[in-house]
RNA sequence: GCCGGGAUGGCGGAAUCGGUAGACGCAGCGGAUUCAAAAUCCGCCGCUGGUAACAGUGUGGGGGUUCGAGUCCCCCUCCCGGCACCA
């Protein structure tokens, strides 16, 4: 055995011996039990970053430890290869997408294998490959012809220097990333997933998901937002016809309150209250500029004009104004709200800066109480100071009005008939009226839209449809699929390169031979993102999109990856899930069983302002940090730091995994990875710390190899121990039993560590050199190793061969009986403060251990001999005497 | 703005079901070894007072429930993620 622990020379070794002996391939025909162990799969950006070494840890961790136990493991790897980036690439080093993804996904390869991930290799896909792709294409146009799929104009963010379409990341402060222009909004024919339809299986389907974090479905549900109340219309009379706005609302109860209806810049109304307003035109191309995207539509300020339209109330057919608000979101409910400004907070906003009436129709729950409570009479002198407090703010004024738009147990006031009526009451009264009227009913609404999938761009998969002047949109048929996307082609950043392609937009209608053209419309890399999982049971089938190997490995056992994907990319997996099984190529309902989401990797950010104003990002590896601030190395000028945020390419804070894998190798940097931080919390990047965890796998080393030097001895078998090897035998099953639990349940590495560290640390202080110690002290080392192994594959295999020559690794089962203690120690409170021990042996009764307790010296000291108020036992843990 | 999450020593974090706050590691300090250094080994290490024993105090801030709160409830502050064309 080599005294020295030598990583890469280890490391190597094992690598080479685990490709050669096809260690990690997952087996179709095996019947032990399947785990289907996936983390989301890179976007190859060029290097690895920290958290993908963080996350593929992880995933290993678990490939691995249910290896141990028996389990058929896949563990599968790829590239989710389209993307903005690589145009972007293309863009700035004139290098065509297509070849600075391949030599990406190259590099990368060598380092996820450098760091020895059990990945079953034979099973990578890349997803701008036609073979891939392909498959997607063929599902488009099956649901295209059922309809899951259609058209319809979307907005979009438009460039009008570039000409083109950006995405949400390229528009920084209402202006293109590159021209500077100011971006404005505008209508385009995209084509959309119905998701609408599958929104309530979306919803209901997270029930039965208890493997998936409680806050990840949380989040989901909300973003569905399945809403129940009214769709209901104002009518109104426009160039002389009769007309009805429609509008949605949860609160059908404040109906009465309305004092004005606001409708989106783009809803129709507006446009045609527009054509003869100069005024109100201006405004509304006021509220077309700007971003599409939905937090910069909530954060900007409300603004509003009057269309001088009316329309009436339905119910008391009152005159009521209609108003062009910026804050209306034509893409949510009818485009329209009614305003009810005094109980609803963005209403009150709105009609206090322009000075509409608020009418209060909800009487707050609490100064109802308080009125009946002083009609009642038979009050306390406090009990009356309290109502009369209430009732103090019971007059409605604009500096007291969260007390009226918070209120949700009110009930109906200054309503005519509707008086009295609470919230459920309410609304169902004002439905039933207007169902009668024809003026409305109650509905369901969602907050989910339907998923654009048409990106403007060139690195995409092509949307396989075909324009004919006589047929129209036509899809491609099967057997003409797939639509290759050449590869030779280099962006320039304005407009789609490939409508400057006639080759590929030059074809003929599949239907009626005439000369057509080609859609030269990507789909959004979020649809190569949705199915990726299914293909890797599959992926060398070329006769369809799926094969029966599907449903031998679905669903996955295990899902990671990055919080930032808790919504997008899962929903959109799981309702493909749901499109394939529709379609009769997957079984389950669910694509992922358990998920874990790991928190992301953050780093600080530099950077330096371009005269234009754009900013430019420099890695953390490029800057140094000292009293006098950030400084670049290259040029040792100051750099702006720009705070701690999620290691990404756009702010170029990623650190390199590689300097640390070179430096102390694989198993270090897995080791340190694990250890830093548990795996649902972010981790701030240091590189202290790393030195560390390489100091204990060295210490590690060297205790197996003093131990082995020391000549062969079987692991300890039973019979009577001393006092310190009994210990240390304890101590050694309970970690067994808690690094099992930590992995297996908990999902919790770091403690799993620091268990066997703590081990170790006892370990080293174990004397003597009988046959008995060492025998117990080879079990530990056996064991030790083996618990490591899913965390430090490397440098477990190599010990343990040197420890067990020729045996495979198992994992180390618990010893019940060494389990076992004669005595415990309880920790003695009085009045909740610690104020001492008592030992007590393992058997004592409740009785026994209060009596113990009260019979100490610490307990004597506090009670001076008056009896206790009350003792509190807690079983195994404490005693808690209460004076 | 809306939705979700987080805050514990100088730092990363532990405390799993309401029961010893600070495991494990980093940094620091002291010592051993060494001609010296690196490496290694041993010890100390929340804060305040105290030579010490010990006492007080302490989990972002304020309030509450409880014999007992880092953990549960209410309010607030700050930080992070997502917001539908970044992936």
């Amino acid at each position: 055995m080599q005294e020295k622990y030598l990583p890469s020379e280890i490391e190597h070794a094992a690598q080479v011996q685990w490709t050669a002996s096809q260690t990690y391939r997952a087996r179709d025909d095996s019947d032990r039990p399947k785990y289907y162990c996936l983390s989301m799969f890179p976007y190859p950006s060029g290097r690895l970053h920290m958290g993908h070494v963080r996350n593929y840890t992880i995933g290993d961790v678990l490939a691995r430890y249910h290896a141990m136990r028996g389990f058929n493991v896949m563990q599968p790897m790829g590239w989710d290869a389209f993307g903005l980036p690589a145009e972007n690439a293309a863009i700035a080093n004139n290098v065509p997408p297509a070849a600075w993804t391949y030599a990406n996904i190259d590099h990368m390869r060598t380092q996820l294998q450098a760091l020895g991930f059990a990945i079953d290799w034979s099973r990578e896909l890349a997803t701008c490959k036609p073979d891939y792709y392909r498959w997607e294409q063929w599902l488009f146009t099956r649901l295209f012809e059922k309809g899951v799929i259609y058209k319809k104009m979307a907005m979009v963010n438009w460039d009008p220097v570039d000409a083109t379409v950006l995405a949400n990341e390229q528009v920084i402060d209402g202006r293109g990333w590159r021209s500077g222009a100011l971006v404005e909004k505008r209508d385009i024919p995209m084509y959309f997933f119905r998701i609408t339809q599958y929104a309530d299986e979306l919803l209901s389907g997270l029930d039965s998901l208890p493997g998936w974090p409680e806050r990840v479905k949380t989040m989901q549900a909300n973003w569905i937002g399945k809403s129940v109340g009214v769709r209901l219309a104002f009518p109104l009379e426009f160039d002389g016809k009769q007309d009805k706005l429609w509008v949605f609302t949860t609160r059908a109860d404040t109906l009465m309150g309305v004092t004005f209806v606001a409708v989106a810049a783009e809803h129709p109304l507006a446009t045609r209250a527009a054509r003869d307003n100069p005024a109100l035109a201006a405004f509304i191309a006021e509220c077309k500029q700007g971003s599409v995207a939905e937090a910069d539509m909530a954060t900007m300020e409300k603004k509003g004009m009057d269309t001088g339209l009316k329309v009436t109330h339905p119910l008391t057919g009152e005159s009521i104004p209609v108003w062009v608000g910026n804050y209306v979101l034509m893409s949510y409910g009818e485009g329209a709200v009614m305003a009810v400004p005094a109980h609803d907070e963005r209403d009150f906003g709105f009609a206090q800066k322009y000075d509409l009436p608020i009418k209060q129709v909800i009487e707050a729950g609490d100064i109802r109480e308080a009125k009946k409570a002083i009609k009642a009479g038979g009050l306390t002198e406090k009990g009356l100071a309290q109502c009369e407090q209430v009732l103090s703010g019971s007059q409605f004024t604009p500096e007291r009005w969260q007390v009226w738009y918070e209120e949700k147990n009110g009930v109906c006031v200054k309503s005519g008939k509707y008086d009295g009526l609470d919230y459920t009451a309410a609304v169902d009264a004002i439905a039933a009226d207007l169902a009668a009227l024809n003026l409305g009913e109650k509905k369901i609404q969602f907050r989910l839209r339907d998923w654009g999938i048409s990106r403007q761009r060139y690195w995409g998969c092509p949307i396989p449809i075909i324009y004919c002047d006589s047929c129209g949109d036509v899809p491609v048929p099967a057997e003409q699929l797939p639509v290759v996307l050449p590869e030779d082609v280099v962006p320039d950043g304005a407009g789609n390169p490939l409508n400057k392609r006639a080759d590929f937009v030059d074809c003929s209608c599949p239907k009626c031979g005439a000369p057509a053209r080609r859609e030269t419309d990507t789909m959004d890399t979020f649809v190569e993102s949705s199915w990726y999982y299914a293909r890797y049971a599959c992926p060398n089938f070329d006769g369809g999109m799926l094969d029966a190997r599907a449903n031998k490995w679905l669903p996955v056992d295990q899902y990671i990856g990055g919080i930032e994907h808790a919504i997008l990319h899962l929903l959109y997996a799981r309702f493909f899930h749901k499109l394939m099984r529709d379609e009769g190529l997957v079984a389950g309902d669910e694509p992922f069983v358990n998920l874990l989401t790991q928190g992301m990797v953050i780093a600080d950010t530099f950077y330096r302002e371009a005269p234009d104003g754009k900013k430019i990002w420099f890695n953390p590896a490029d800057v140094v940090v000292d009293e006098s601030g950030a400084r670049l190395k290259s040029d040792g000028q100051p750099v702006i730091v720009g705070g701690t945020e999620k290691m990404s390419k756009s702010k170029n804070n990623g650190v390199d995994p590689q300097a640390l894998i070179d430096q102390y190798g694989a198993d270090t940097a897995r080791l340190f990875t694990m250890f830093a931080a548990p795996p649902e919390q972010s981790l701030e990047w240091s590189d202290a710390g790393v030195e560390g965890a390489h100091r204990f796998l060295k210490r590690l080393w060297k205790m197996a190899y003093e131990h082995v030097q020391g000549g062969a001895v079987a692991a300890f078998a039973g019979g009577e121990l001393p006092e310190a090897a009994k210990t240390l035998r304890r101590q050694l099953h309970q970690t067994i039993q808690k690094v099992s639990d930590d992995i297996e349940r908990r999902k919790q590495f770091n403690t799993a560590i620091a268990a066997v560290m703590e081990l170790m640390n006892a370990l080293a202080r174990l004397d003597g050199d009988d046959a008995t110690t060492r025998s117990v002290r080879q079990e530990a080392l056996e064991a030790a190793v083996a618990l490591l192994a899913p965390m430090v594959p490397h440098i477990s295999e190599a010990l343990y061969a040197e420890l067990k020559p020729g045996a495979a690794m198992a994992w180390p089962a618990v010893d019940e009986a060494a389990l076992v203690q004669d005595e415990i120690e309880f920790m003695l409170q009085v009045n909740g403060k610690l104020r001492g021990q008592i030992r007590v042996a393992a058997t004592a009764t409740r009785e026994a251990i209060e009596a113990a307790a009260l019979a100490s010296e610490a307990a004597q000291k506090y009670l001076e001999g008056k009896p206790p108020k009350k003792v509190v036992v807690v079983p195994g843990r404490l005693v808690n005497i209460v004076v």
